[in-house]
DNA sequence: GCTATTATGTTAAACGTTTACGCGTAACCG
DNA sequence: CGGTTACGCGTAAACGTTTAACATAATAGC
């Protein structure tokens, strides 16, 4: 099954197989009907590892995503993203191979375990969710010179500028809070994720502008940015800050605003009357807690969709006319807030 | 950077080289260290495709799942399953591709494209989930001769037995019809997935044989197997079976719950008291419902996991013990159903 | 000291493509 | 009609490995 075989089939040489396969030469019309004919019969198809090893382009691009423990929501984010990408990658008739690290691992640990798929040099490309700002990771892709994208999280400037796709999370944040400030609350306090990660940076930096335009004062006590990933300690936190008589919660991620809807309730504690809530990943379902919640919306296919749009363009040798795409990252009102 | 650079670097022959990278055959301490030294030094890799070429092996299997558009929460389920295949892959050396489908497709459509990752022949191996049980997309992979096993769910059995790890979604159902009985309900509606399905046709097969066994009469108005995924017509059908008097609602699935959930919100019809509620498939925060919400719990991580050491198995050229995997999914009793 | 055996190397032929070169043949032009 | 174009096609050399077959040196047995 192989041009060889084709190419005797048919008569003609494998230069001219090859040719009416790849559409690269002009063929007479009746070569190309003969080898086309051939084709169908045997149900050939051109073996791929042949064709990488000659034309040093493999097709493939990798998605690399923080290793996600079953059970962890981030998941369906990064699902979404996941998506996205194969779309439109599948549409230019790309493959997509997924690559996942342990983001426990990236702050102190080797880099190189983030980015571990450049070492099987199987891809033209790669989609990156990077892990703390500074891992290294970066540098290193940028080294092998593959073109590369970052999704969702950007990396210190050390590095450069570098082409990314991510939410506007500071622009969100900032809403959230003045959204907050318009239901009349004055003291709110934020859960956010960790500052090694571009996002949990943003996303503060939206809250502490929110505070400063409203002349709302700063209070490092009702601020959390080292809150650990669970319903648990989300609770845990959250009890801890009922102590600090806060009138509303931005939560940055889906399993914070969990847990703190969960002690609210335990405790008895109205929502939106006395705490208002707003959390960060909008699920269907968060329509139908009692009260709905208000959440930012990330637009996490069209980030998988955008992320790959614009490697591809990378691969086509193109330049990217805007490197850095921020999404709009919507706020949808609901109840919880106010 | 090829294998012929350090044969020259070292002064050894490329066989002796290709030996030390593979330990595939005894070779001295000498030219080992040397030819490490080089490999280290020049941070030399096998190129992939000509290994491939050669070897016929690309130590890369295939993910198959059906094509999940942005929002649907199933996502989170593949992605479970996602990540225990790759997890188990991963410690082997195997690559994961990643392939969907659109299940809208699968049925009448053309089976070819389900499986269409066949086509590039890149993979060893398979991990399918399959669309409906006789879309012949398993069909065609067996005739293709490359392992497989499918995930979640079965075919039909003109397919004869087909390696396959899923979840023992009859017991989960039957017993879950049970626990409604021994909580005083008595009229319980079904709303299950397509019956094209395996899973669909197990789960009812499950509400079936609870019901002759608890000698509860059928009743065909109160089971409903068409419902669009969708919180909407979830919700349209859940009204629609309001009017008949039942007292308890089995859903199929995550969308199906949420949407019976709100439905019964908005009525004020009170759960569990008036309507217990049991769903399929569970997450964290099924618990922070109020109530909490009853469900199955699948153990997608680990039909990655097993489904990936089964495959790896065949791979290997070993026989399955025991080809079929049913894996318990145990009922996690909170407070939703009575 | 001679042969059998083992340990270590090398040579070269694949694997199935792509593609630079070059060769015919036919058409066209002045 | 000789010369130029244009077109269609074939030859053969890569691409970077693996691996059978063969070669040599060292070791052991007798």
């Amino acid at each position: 099954m192989s041009m060889r075989a084709i190419a005797k089939m048919t008569g003609l040489s494998v230069a001219t197989v090859s040719h009416v396969i790849n559409g690269t030469r002009a063929v007479s019309e009746k070569s190309r009907a003969l080898v086309e004919a051939a084709v169908r019969e045997t149900g050939y198809k051109p073996n791929r590892a042949a064709r990488v090893l000659k034309t040093h382009r493999s097709n493939t691009v990798a998605l690399v995503i923080p290793n996600v423990r079953p059970g962890r929501s981030t998941n369906f984010f990064y699902m979404n993203v996941l998506s996205g990408a194969k779309d439109t990658l599948a549409a230019q008739g790309y493959d997509l191979i997924v690559s996942t690290y342990f983001e426990e691992n990236a702050a102190g640990e080797d880099a190189r375990a983030e980015v571990s798929v450049l070492e099987k040099q199987w891809v033209d490309g790669m989609l990156l969710v990077p892990g703390e700002m500074d891992s290294g990771a970066v540098s290193l892709v940028r080294e092998s010179g593959i073109p590369f994208v970052l999704i969702d999280r950007t990396v210190s400037q050390a590095e450069g500028v570098c082409p990314s796709v991510r939410s506007d999370n500071f622009t969100a944040t900032r809403q959230a809070i003045r959204l907050f400030h318009q239901s009349g609350k004055r003291r709110i306090a934020y859960f956010g994720g960790m500052l090694g990660y571009s996002t949990g940076r943003e996303r503060l930096e939206g809250y502490r502008a929110a505070l400063r335009e409203l002349s709302l004062p700063w209070d490092e006590a009702i601020v959390r940015c080292d809150v650990e990933y669970g319903l648990d300690q989300a609770s845990a936190a959250c009890e801890e800050l009922l102590g600090r008589g806060i009138d509303a919660i931005f939560t940055s991620n889906n399993i914070l605003t969990m847990g703190v809807l969960r002690t609210l309730r335990e405790r008895e504690i109205a929502v939106p009357t006395q705490v208002g809530v707003i959390g960060y990943e909008d699920y269907e379902w968060m329509e139908i807690f009692s009260p709905p919640v208000t959440t930012v919306r990330q637009q996490s296919y069209a980030m998988g969709a955008i992320g790959a749009e614009m490697l591809l363009k990378l691969l086509a040798g193109e330049a990217l006319p805007r490197p850095e795409q921020v999404l709009e990252a919507p706020l949808i009102v609901r109840a919880s807030h106010g």
